[in-house]
DNA sequence: CATTGCAATTGATAAAATCGCACATTCTTG
DNA sequence: CAAGAATGTGCGATTTTATCAATTGCAATG
């Protein structure tokens, strides 16, 4: 199976010559001879089949891919040392959690609460990385996801969080004073579209019973409900979005909705990982924090 | 150096015993017999002085220790094996970044741009942590970090984004309308202070020239600006917060000045990175994207 | 209760890798 | 141009690692 990882000797060979720039100070810090060194690296080399360094003039540069390859490695190493050391020293491991989230929910929900998780497990570190669509865990490094569908996905455990429930339309307060009624105000704005849910609008139009007006299909695309709300909020037209990522901003009376008619939505959104995955301390912990939270946003309706 | 990390055999060996649950499986994925796995397991439980899996009944079962050990190191396996992969394919590699940042300046700033920065480098991906305090980058498996400062950090690399320019005051539209003088409104809201800067009110009271009202220390004290600024937003107090995080909420009225006065500040957002690092090519895209994109928080005054 | 099967352990031994030393080579520097 | 410093290389010594073979402990079976 796992052939394609070359020796830590090498590794560690390769990744001190590469910091520091040559084989004799490499060496030194290996408490090695320069002569282990460089068959150590040659070696590697070899069997990689990539040129790390180029050999000019007696002295060694990295390539550009020889770089990368560094720089990678030692962050690898660093966190097995890291690691290795949180176990030797009895501490409960790891505690580094990353995790796949979707931006604006990022945004509006999860960072403002996560400071309250920090201080519930200090110990945890927490990354977040943004996916807008949804993804392998096999290709990606995340020991969970926060994802938005209508069910759990295929080989992962998970629960879910809260449902969606409905999108709402909601622009500036100005416009609602301008415009005449209810299904004028809209045809006088531009609405703006989610990239990855092109077809609400019209998922909208038809189940309101209206006709789907052609300019609409044109109105500007965003790629997340942060840059939506935002362009409503600063009054360039109408978006369509869930209903409790704006319902502080409703009630504030910041955003309104020319429209009352909602789109209902089935889907909902979710907290998941891998069904291969050992499920560490950490990750129970932030799983059971993350669905108390959610607790708040289903009963109160608003985060 | 380095010399915490054990040898990659005996932690390939542990992970493949670990994931199969026997020294036999184990040595059958690794094409070696069961005693030469059997001699790598025990000489890294021996040289880590940890007990990696019971033996009960002639057979191995993961202790907690090495069951979150084997998920990590499992991790950290796979990253080598694919960026090793990576690397004989010519592929360029790695093209992951994992950044800390401020938490509101992530949800304000950061997160709403980032899907601009996905579409210029797609292949490459980040992560974010959330990091309130100041911290040093051995001690974190960062590539670089935006941080709050009024200089660079030492020992890292770095470029200013933009200055801070001034915290200024802010609570709901209501309030002013309540209120009779510039001063007056003050004294009658609750105070929000934040945690990483305890001291901004009594800044802004000297700095005034106005007495320091002893009931102001008692406001209520949050871990981030999003939470302050919600909490003006929602009518409970005022806030004391950076102009350019609510210049849209101003521009649209949905937070005010209850008083002019702002208090200046000389210090600014920085994004930096180890000196020690090799920059990857895909740190710099970042960092120019990054720079780019803070200048138009500069130009414009508002994000 | 003996037998059989499976899997962990352990000792002895062989193979392979790794290392250090000595030395050649090539470039830089004073 | 000579000294210094660094990269490469052959070879024997050493250390690590793997294999074979044998032993032990446990569970299932007849």
């Amino acid at each position: 199976m796992r052939k394609g990882i070359p020796n830590l000797s090498a590794l560690q060979a390769f990744e001190a010559t590469a910091r520091l720039g040559g084989f004799s100070r490499a060496a030194e810090e290996l408490s090695l001879t320069h002569s282990a060194v460089h068959r150590q690296v040659s070696a590697l080399e070899a069997r990689l089949g990539v040129q790390l360094f180029t050999r000019v003039r007696r002295r060694v540069a990295l390539t550009d891919a020889g770089a990368e390859y560094a720089a990678r490695i030692r962050q690898h190493l660093d966190h097995i040392e890291k690691d290795t050391y949180s176990l030797m020293s009895r501490a409960s491991i790891g505690r580094r959690l990353h995790i796949a989230v979707l931006p604006t929910l990022a945004a509006h929900w999860l960072i403002p609460r996560l400071p309250e998780f920090q201080k519930q497990c200090p110990d945890i570190s927490v990354s977040l990385s943004l996916r807008t669509l949804p993804f392998q865990f096999n290709d990606q490094p995340f020991d969970g996801a926060i994802y938005h569908s209508h069910a759990i996905w295929p080989g992962t455990h998970g629960t879910m969080l809260f449902p969606e429930q409905e999108l709402v339309p909601v622009c500036a307060p100005k416009h609602l004073i301008k415009g005449s009624s209810d299904g004028g105000v809209l045809n006088q704005l531009a609405h703006f579209h989610l990239v990855s849910r092109p077809d609400a609008w019209r998922d909208w139009y038809e189940q309101s019973g209206l006709s789907y007006p052609p300019q609409v299909a044109g109105g500007p695309r965003y790629e997340v409900f942060s840059m939506v709300i935002a362009a409503a909020q600063a009054g360039l037209g109408v978006g369509l979005v869930p209903r409790f990522l704006v319902q502080q901003a409703l009630d504030v009376g910041q955003l309104v909705r020319p429209v009352n008619q909602p789109l209902p939505v089935s889907q909902g959104y979710f907290f998941g990982y891998p069904e291969r995955t050992e499920v560490t301390a950490a990750l129970q912990s932030f799983e059971r924090w993350l669905i108390k939270s959610a607790q708040s946003v289903t009963s109160q309706t608003k985060p």
